[in-house]
DNA sequence: AATTTATTACAACTTAGTTGCAATAACAAA
DNA sequence: TTTGTTATTGCAACTAAGTTGTAATAAATT
């Protein structure tokens, strides 16, 4: 089941992503909030953020949980897939809004793609 | 620093790769040689391995640690990067000889890929 | 056989996330 | 506005995967 009430968490949570085109980690949301929700919430609204099309979820590399913004999604699926990129340098993580065509697969039936990219953020690459 | 000596523990897990074609977890490793060895030498060998460039790992979509054996590596470097299947239904997860093309990204530099395709297997399609 | 030191087992710890449950607060109905 | 229903929250306890420190052990060299 997804939000049926307009909390504070949940307002809370919105506004963190309204505010910000990338994507954001449970955990630092959860430090970002320390002093007005539990962790415990934290994850509860995101998980149902995310089953109402509001969010998106994804492992880095490290296997840590981030949340950005759906576009385009709803409780019926989430449609848009794509490819994150985290900067080695920075830990930032964004969405990249390009297409990345997989070749048929020998065998089997592939149902969905997890793509993460590692490299140098351009704000970065400046600060060499 | 990778493997010096040649103990019971790196025999056996060698020997687990070399009979098995697909990716195994570190947890299933764990359990396997439960009796064995402990968990913190699998662990502690199995990173080894990969320091020496004998195998690679990756996490599945649960963010758990999957090894497999590489091809061409060296202690030098990785170099047959590929992406990886999990299947929904059985679990096994395979690496995949092909190439996926990764467009070029602007305002980034990218070094390196991590891709997780899901999907069902041959023998689960079967198994309808 | 003696020596050196890489490797191991064990226990304790860390980190990220989950679960059960009583207290609280949305929000609809009266 | 007050009341009643129940979704949501905070809290504490728990789980799972992996890491760390260290004394004992066992490869491999002399
Ligand atoms: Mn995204
Ligand atoms: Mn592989
Ligand atoms: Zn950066
Ligand atoms: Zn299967």
């Amino acid at each position: 089941m997804g939000i049926v009430r307009k909390t504070k968490s949940v307002e809370a949570l919105l506004n963190e992503f309204q505010n910000n085109s990338g994507a954001i980690s449970a955990i630092e949301l959860i430090k970002r909030f320390n002093s007005q929700f539990n962790k415990t919430t934290v994850y509860r609204v995101l998980d149902k953020l995310e089953d109402d099309g509001i969010l998106h979820s994804f492992l880095d590399i490290k296997g840590i949980k981030w949340y950005a913004k759906c576009n385009g999604c709803s409780a019926n699926g989430h449609l848009d897939t794509h490819p994150h990129f985290q900067c080695m340098d920075c830990g930032n993580v964004d969405c990249l809004p390009v297409e990345v065509h997989i070749p048929k697969i020998s065998n089997r039936e592939v149902f969905s793609s997890q793509i993460l990219l590692q490299g140098i953020c351009n704000r970065c690459i400046g600060s060499s």
